[in-house]
DNA sequence: ACGATGATGAAC
DNA sequence: TTCATCATCGTA
């Protein structure tokens, strides 16, 4: 059952919380391969200096001003592409990051998929997904229920990655990985 | 510990 | 038009 469009429209520490556990589907060539979300980080309204949004509406960053449910991809150092889905009513910039991915599948290695480049590479994701909507499923990219529940002691929060130079925001425990 | 690698945004 | 910066990763 693919998340709609108002699973996005919640806080984005909820977004962020709830998505772990769920199920990134990408299909490729009608080849659908699935993957369960471990990790994800907030980035959270225009004051968070930790976020693009921080400095105002750039052409990069207007689609993290958009509605919920759209993708916003960037490249960083050059070579990265980032998978990010935006969250909360239009007008409020603020999106999650999906930093980890673990296949269903046993047999395929899930170190290729453990970190938010790694796993934009192997799924083919690109600039092509800006501005594209995660919960329609020609995008070719969407997210399925949680197939189980999972208990909030399998939530763990952490300080988000790469961004020392967020100030007052640096510390802020928006990072959320989830383990069985 | 460090270099790769190029789009982005702010300054000039 | 230039220039510093960067939500990372693989190799050392």
């Amino acid at each position: 059952m693919m998340l709609s469009k108002s699973f996005y429209n919640q806080k984005t520490l909820l977004v962020a919380k709830n998505i772990l556990g769920c199920i990134l589907a990408r299909k490729i060539e009608n080849q659908i391969s699935k993957y369960i979300i471990t990790e994800v980080e907030a980035y959270n309204g225009p004051h968070d200096l930790a976020s693009h949004a921080s400095r105002g509406m750039t052409e990069r960053n207007k689609i993290m001003f958009g509605a919920p449910g759209l993708i916003y991809i960037y490249l960083v150092y050059g070579m990265h592409y980032m998978l990010n889905i935006v969250t909360e009513e239009e007008g409020y910039p603020a999106a999650i990051l999906i930093r980890a991915i673990e296949p269903l599948d046993e047999n395929i290695d899930k170190n290729l998929f453990n970190g938010p480049a790694k796993l934009t590479r192997q799924l083919g994701i690109n600039k092509n997904f800006n501005n594209l909507a995660i919960y329609k499923k020609e995008t070719g990219l969407w997210v399925e229920k949680r197939p189980e529940p999972i208990q909030n002691t399998q939530i763990k929060k952490a300080k988000r990655v790469g961004i020392d130079y967020a100030g007052e925001y640096r510390d802020k425990l928006w990072r959320f990985i989830y383990s069985k």
